[in-house]
RNA sequence: GCCGGCAUGGCGGAACUGGCAGACGCGCGGGACUUAAAAUCCCGUUCCCGCAAGGGAGUGCGGGUUCGAUCCCCGCUGCCGGUACCA
């Protein structure tokens, strides 16, 4: 048979469709299987080969279990709020929701051509009344609980796109949307107390599958640490001035503190302090500071005394002076530090610069010349003397500070509360009113949703202002608890707020009275797997995991984590093995491969181009290969049955299903579609296959190329869809061959291989093996010092 | 700086838990078919010496453990990802 992509790939994509064969059957009594991609963003730009990528995995996995005999749960939609499409619609002065319903077509046209197996049925758009009612309703919960507060601080803004970032979409200083320089502003928003959770979020990784690379990261992106509040206090007044430390048991070597620039309490004091006029001057150049010229001054510490102020230490009563200095940030702790120069290279570089006092405390290292922070005995510390073990001082010195009441001990966390707002138009609208009697007041439920106004202007305001404040008719409304005017806020959630609960919406995608039926959900969820980028593990893989273990406190979900499982793909590089990009002009259009060597041949290359969770750059003629390898798939119509009596292959069969069945499961899919071309290059070697056997093999590479396959089995007169067809059985016995050949090795070098009958005892295959004329060669005139044999792998004899 | 990962032919990459390094594909060389090219098929392809038989070397570098190391240990080098004055 030829294969005739252009043809066939439609042909079956629609009869699938018509069929139904790919939809979710809701309370299914066959065990179920929820496998979940990331569902796209719809760009103008339309498909990416890495979208192909990132779906390919779960399409396999999805498409075996069906075969398998689960009830397969593999959905797709659409995050489709967000800031692109926004910046294009006012561009080309054109609604977002006509651009993104476009882009939406546009996309699922793309998906459907590569012939994924998608429940088209559950198909969700964030960006849609229906769906992000319940995005709001979500909001609201949050609220209703205290999670959701407005504080004014300083926060990540981005002067290119006019908007708010949070911690997680400034990451590295830049902006996640266009990539310019974030600057750090005063502003008063609204943010998500995702630090309740943090513990949570810690805890939570230990009952969940994740790769350990990615636990890794959200460990270290949550950043927890342990230490102790300690109170100091300021000198001739009656001031606690709170610090945090992970080392209290260094309090005696305490030489200085050190306030963060934006520090309340320096404005408290202004009047006792001497050299206001050169301080204030500091904070304004550090408030002038882009993020990025604070990492690279590292190593220079710049700072300033605070002259009248003086702080004294709790435990030995010592007054010591007080800085500002920028390496001190009021984000962590509690925005001032106790200085110990001896044991904390920061302090010490600041102490070296501005002459202040060294005490060593913990003995072991040279404190002239660099801080120890290594561990030590104990000394200069009172009652800590002579301690000589880390945890033992700290554990001592919290009982003091506990006794005394001057310190407790205590955590901190490097993660921030999640900045919740854009000011910007193409976003769920946050249901809140600001009431002059009542304060910040919650939209009632059942006037969700709120719906975005038609605006004629989409560019936000000059003022960092969202288009919606120029809307009198959004702005101006009712109280709802008091019934006096009041006005609306008019921020929009961030793009992330769509997709932080998704994959509960697939369970129940047309609901219109909750967000998902309860029962549904716990058919469905958790889910199974989940397949992803990298880049999503400190942004949307934590907060989605927030939103869940919050829906699970509240009783509305019935798992404590949204996904049992969590994989992730690597980057498609382009041909010249840079990243792909427009600028570079080295990107690959999937429909382009579709267009050249079909859908089958574009699934097949993007598993079999390397290893799945590598980098991998693009190579046209592999693709090539790969068509190649599925142009032979469809000639071997012209083997079947070719030669009467067996066809000789039945061994490699049978040890391909069991290689193909493994390697799916371990994500191994190259090796998998390895493995189904050696077959194939030994079935031509055969000459002649059966039609039972050109079935299996049919099987075992539908989930891979399932067009041609199918087409093949139609061909053959096969009954029913080859793509829900029960998945190929391996018999154990037939995988295991009769001989097996073992290296044969003196001294630990190769010397020949022995074909062992399976079962023999050492003393026949060490016969057999020192038989072999290129080994009896190496072996004449020695002395045998050992014979080694480890059945089924090597034989080695040592000599002298 | 800190955390995580990687380093194997001309290229992408294989190799179970310490046991025949280089599967599979690409590329390249040679041949067949063809007026010719493309496509297709066959043979070869880690490097060095050799016509061959054969021999030697070889998984970033230097050591070590072991009968045996791509794999384990110690010390480096170089890349990639994350994070960063986090007290």
């Amino acid at each position: 048979m030829k294969h005739e992509f252009k043809k066939i790939e439609p042909k079956w994509q629609k009869k699938w469709e018509d069929a139904g064969i790919f939809k979710a059957e809701d309370f299914s009594t066959k065990p179920k299987f929820y496998g979940l991609v990331e569902f796209p963003y719809p760009s103008g730009a339309g498909m990416h080969v890495g979208h192909i990528k990132a779906y390919s995995s779960l399409e396999v996995v999805s498409r075996k279990r069906r075969m398998q005999g689960y009830n397969v749960m593999f959905p797709i939609g659409f995050d489709a709020f967000g800031l692109p499409t926004e910046n294009y619609a006012i561009k080309t002065n054109t609604h977002p929701r006509i651009i993104t319903d476009k882009n939406i077509e546009k996309f699922s046209n793309q998906l459907r051509s590569v012939g994924f197996s998608f429940d088209w049925d559950r198909v969700v758009d964030t960006s849609s009344e229906d769906y992000y009612k319940w995005t709001q309703w979500i909001f609201l919960k949050l609220f209703e609980k205290g999670l959701v507060f407005r504080d004014k601080t300083l926060v990540n803004y981005c002067p290119s796109c006019k908007v708010v970032l949070s911690n997680e979409d400034s990451q590295g200083g830049k902006c996640d949307i266009c990539h310019s320089d974030v600057i750090q502003l005063p502003k008063d928003v609204w943010y998500l107390r995702i630090t309740e959770y943090a513990d949570r979020l810690l805890k939570g990784l230990d009952d969940v599958d994740y790769p350990e690379n990615i636990k890794q990261q959200q460990v270290n992106w949550i950043g927890k640490s342990t230490g102790a509040f300690v109170d100091f206090t300021i000198a001739d007044a009656d001031e606690k001035l709170e610090i945090y430390t992970t080392r209290p048991d260094t309090l005696f070597g305490v030489t200085f503190m050190v306030m963060a620039p934006e520090h309340p309490m320096i404005d408290k004091y202004a009047d006792r302090i001497t050299n206001m006029d050169a301080i204030n001057a500091y904070r304004d150049e550090c408030a002038k500071k882009t993020e990025f010229e604070r990492t690279q001054l590292v190593k220079d510490k710049t700072g300033l005394r605070i002259e009248g102020l003086e702080a004294v230490n709790p435990v030995n009563g010592k007054k010591i002076p007080i800085y500002i200095a920028d390496y001190v940030m009021m984000g962590y702790g509690t925005g001032a530090i106790m200085a110990v120069p001896a044991h904390d290279q920061r302090d010490w570089e600041f102490a070296t610069k501005f002459g202040i006092d060294i005490i060593e405390v913990i003995k072991g290292g040279d404190i002239t010349r660099e801080a120890w922070t290594g561990d030590g005995e104990m000394v200069n510390s009172d009652y800590l003397n002579g301690l000589t073990n880390k945890k033992d001082s700290i554990a001592r010195m919290l009982e003091v500070l506990e006794e005394k009441g001057i310190g407790r001990a205590g955590v901190q966390f490097k993660m921030k509360d999640w900045a919740f707002n854009r000011q910007r138009y193409w976003g769920e609208p946050i249901p809140l009113i600001h009431c002059e009697h009542c304060g910040v007041v919650a939209v009632p439920y059942e006037e969700l949703p709120l719906r975005l106004p038609e605006v004629k202007d989409f560019a936000p305001g000059e003022d960092g202002q969202s288009p919606l404040a120029k809307i009198d008719s959004f702005v101006n409304c009712t109280c709802p608890k008091c019934g006096r005017p009041a006005k609306r806020e008019t921020d929009t959630m961030p793009q992330w707020a769509g997709s932080s609960w998704y994959f509960l919406r697939y369970c129940d995608a047309h609901n219109d009275h909750a967000f998902a039926d309860m029962d549904k959900l716990k058919y469905w969820m958790p889910v199974d797997w989940y397949n992803g980028g990298m880049e999503h593990v400190t942004r949307h893989l934590i907060y989605s995991r927030f939103w869940h273990q919050f829906l699970y406190d509240i009783g509305v979900v019935n798992t404590p984590e949204p996904y049992a499982k969590r994989s992730y793909q690597g980057l498609i590089l382009g041909p010249d093995g840079e990243k792909m990009s427009k600028s570079r002009g080295n990107v690959v259009d999937p429909l382009d491969i579709v267009d050249i060597y079909g859908a089958d041949t574009l699934r097949v290359y993007v598993l079999f181009m390397g290893d799945y969770g590598s980098a991998s750059p693009w190579n046209d003629s592999s693709v090539k290969g790969c068509k190649r390898f599925l142009d032979r798939v469809a000639g071997l119509t012209d083997l079947l049955d070719k030669k009467s009596g067996p066809s000789g292959i039945e061994s490699s069969l049978h040890k391909t299903i069991k290689k193909v069945s493994e390697d799916i499961e371990a994500m191994k899919f190259n090796t998998a579609i390895a493995a189904l071309m050696t077959l194939l290059n030994e079935i031509y070697k055969a000459d002649s296959i059966s039609r039972d056997e050109l079935i299996t093999y049919l099987k075992l590479l539908s989930p891979f190329a399932p067009h041609i396959t199918e087409e093949i089995y139609e061909s053959i007169g096969g009954e029913g869809f080859l793509t829900v067809s029960a998945w190929p059985v391996y018999d154990e016995a037939k995988t295991v061959d009769a001989t097996i050949d073992v290296g044969v090795q003196v001294n630990g070098k190769v010397r020949g291989v022995a074909s062992l009958p399976v079962g023999c005892t050492k003393e026949e295959a060490m016969d057999i093996a020192r038989n072999q004329e290129k080994v009896a060669a190496f072996l004449a005139g020695k002395t045998i010092v050992k014979e080694i044999y480890v059945p089924g792998k090597i034989l080695n004899f040592v000599v002298k």
